[in-house]
RNA sequence: GGCCCCGUCGUCUAGAGGCCUAGGACGCCGCCCUCUCAAGGCGGUAGCGUGGGUUCAAAUCCCAUCGGGGCUACCA
């Protein structure tokens, strides 16, 4: 099914409309383009306001120029972006009226490295990629950052391959459907980084380290204790004759990165604004493991520049790791990429979310009965909203409305409550054969049997009855069950509170007889036929009708009774209450 | 400890000095509808962390403080 056709209940076309209360010439955060054009730096300076912090950001300082611009054409700028059918399914491949001006589409990469199994987290990076990839009509690239070899197994690849599918998530490039760069596995690049490491190295900005792990701890604590900066800055290592020497005899060493101090790295990241990192807090990293495996910043950053990614958005756990990419980028003789970085999702005691929150992996979402529409449009809106107080959005239509650059800041508490509530609404805006597809397979297994046609016609006529109730998937499951299975059983509390009163033989007596001969059967004359009966005995409706749902359904919730009862059909629908009448002398 | 990020109802958020008596959504509570359970309708609860400033006016600007989080690996 198509995954933007679950909700179609909100937000009518329309468009322009958020635009609304923001004035087309309010200064934004990430500059016009003409600072791209250096001539003019010098006498234009153009500095603006930054709308979050008030601090003044300056040209020099801005990232990438020649690249400058792509994101901001998703911008309320824009004056009119009409909005394209929900039905465009390959909206995101290639409009070039938005790659104008840098003539450049963005490339944006989703990096999870096989060390787990894709996670909400994960998920809701992989989504942000996707919208912005998506709005800007740019490529989103799938990447396996695997270097970790001890952590990484085939089983988590999977998982994430599979759960990114199922979210919906299509990736243009990368990962299994190949594309124009190479291998998408870092584990197959090996050689590429370690040419890049020893060109480092031969050009002075990187150099073997043979400082210990127990040097290095101690190095840190004496920084500590002397209050001075606890990044290692190389000074433990012994001089070029003894690295060569040491290197000649066979001896293993890591590559660092030789940070350049003092010295400092700003950069503008489209959610957090103007950043700036004192390079003497920035250690003299490992790029290259003394097993001549590359580490992940040396991994990522490489491929960052060899697939030419434009926008690199992330985990806010990697900002502070940011000026070790951009260093390494220049290093390499590169255009730095943008950034943005995005707060981390909690669980609700504060802390990040992980594993002892309770489920955190997709697939337990999945088996549990959400729907990736659900997953798609609640993640999206942890962090970011969708304008006009509008909760529920289809995939496409934030795509339409995506704009990074207001992204919020605040770390996002994760509520499995709201999520649910959001997965009731998608269920209810199922249509009813997507509805069938997706639960006859949950019934089956609760009844325990392939359903026949016959029965696959009655669960057919039950359908709109189950749909409106349910907030997970199996939960329609238990609710049909009673339609095919045989209740030779009664839940327990439903028994004593409504059958083994004093009502429950008045009532099942009374519907036994209103029923026995009523002609037609159908929801109509049932009605009235029962409704007689309480009238003739003096029942309430609930005194009345309990009883019998409990007769027939064997629990005092079910689907609505006269409903039920006509699908049920007469014979069975006597038979049970004969069965509980019985069952009640 | 150091560096960095973040603080608006319980939660996700709107908010760009007067449109704020702070809006929406989930949750919770109540009422209506009602054969149960839902759904739906209506109403309610609840918040600008604190203290100073600037200003005629501050959730919004400044400073401090407190609190939360991240990083500080030959993990990513």
């Amino acid at each position: 099914m198509d995954p933007c056709e679950g909700v179609r209940l909100v937000l009518p076309a329309r468009s322009g409309h958020r635009h609304r209360s923001r004035s087309p010439g309010r200064s934004r955060r990430h500059l016009p383009c003409e600072r791209r054009d250096t001539s003019v730096r010098h006498d234009r300076r153009p500095h603006i306001r930054c709308r979050r912090t008030g601090v003044l950001h300056l040209v020099d300082h801005d990232a990438a120029p020649r690249r400058c611009d792509t994101y901001r054409h998703t911008s309320r700028r824009r004056p009119h972006r009409p909005r394209r059918s929900s039905r465009s399914r390959d909206r995101g491949c290639r409009n070039p009226d938005e790659s104008s001006g840098a003539g450049m589409t963005p490339r944006v990469r989703f990096a999870p490295s096989p060390t787990g199994y894709l996670h909400v987290g994960a998920a809701r990076t992989a989504l942000y990629n996707y919208l912005f990839a998506r709005n800007n009509g740019g490529a989103f690239i799938l990447r396996s950052d695997d270097t970790d070899k001890a952590r990484s197994t085939d089983e988590f690849q999977e998982d994430i391959l599979e759960h990114l599918r199922w979210l919906g998530l299509e990736w243009d490039e990368g990962f299994e459907i190949g594309g124009t760069h190479g291998s998408y596995r870092q584990s197959d690049r090996y050689d590429r980084y370690r040419e890049v490491a020893k060109d480092l190295v031969d050009r002075g900005r990187a150099y073997y380290s043979f400082a210990t792990a127990e040097q290095l701890d101690a190095f840190k604590r004496e920084a500590r204790e002397a209050g001075t900066s606890p990044a290692y800055d190389g000074s433990l290592e012994p001089s070029d004759a003894e690295v060569s020497e040491r290197l000649a005899s066979g001896e293993k060493a890591v590559v660092r990165f030789r940070v350049p101090r003092p010295g400092a790295t700003e950069f503008d990241d489209i959610v957090r604004g103007d950043m700036r990192f004192e390079h003497a807090q920035v250690d003299d990293f490992v790029i290259l493991r003394s097993d001549g495996t590359p580490t992940y910043h040396l991994a990522s950053t490489v491929d960052d520049v060899d697939y030419a990614i434009t926008h690199v958005i992330r985990g806010e756990d990697l900002l502070s790791s940011t000026p070790k990419h951009i260093l390494l980028t220049e290093a390499m003789g590169a255009d730095r990429v943008t950034y943005a970085h995005l707060s981390l999702l909690m669980g609700p005691d504060g802390k990040k979310l992980s594993k002892r929150h309770g489920d955190t992996a997709m697939a337990a979402y999945r088996e549990t009965g959400y729907l990736p529409e659900a997953l798609n449009n609640y993640l999206a809106l942890l962090g970011w909203n969708i304008g006009d107080d509008e909760t529920i959005a289809s995939l496409d239509e934030m795509i339409d409305r995506f704009d990074l650059s207001t992204v919020s800041k605040n770390p996002a508490v994760f509520d499995p409550k709201k999520l649910e509530w959001m997965n009731g609404v998608y269920i209810r805006e199922m249509d009813e054969a997507e509805f069938v597809a997706a639960t006859l397979p949950l019934v089956e297994e609760s009844v325990g049997r392939t359903l026949s046609e016959e029965d696959r016609a009655r669960y057919a006529m039950l359908v709109p009855l189950v749909k409106e109730r349910a907030k997970l998937l199996p939960e329609v499951a238990s609710q049909a069950r009673f339609l095919f299975v045989d209740i030779d059983e009664y839940d327990e509390k439903s028994w004593s509170k409504v059958m083994a009163v004093e009502e429950g033989p008045v009532a099942l007596d009374g519907a036994i007889a209103a029923l026995e001969d009523l002609d037609p059967w159908t929801t109509e004359t049932i009605d009235a036929a029962l409704r007689a009966m309480i009238e003739e005995r003096d029942l309430s409706a609930r005194k009345g009708f309990q009883p019998i749902r409990v007769a027939v359904s064997g629990s005092m919730v079910s689907p609505p009774l006269f409903e039920s009862l006509e699908i049920l059909g007469r014979d069975e629908t006597l038979a049970r209450i004969r069965a509980a009448r019985s069952a009640l002398s």
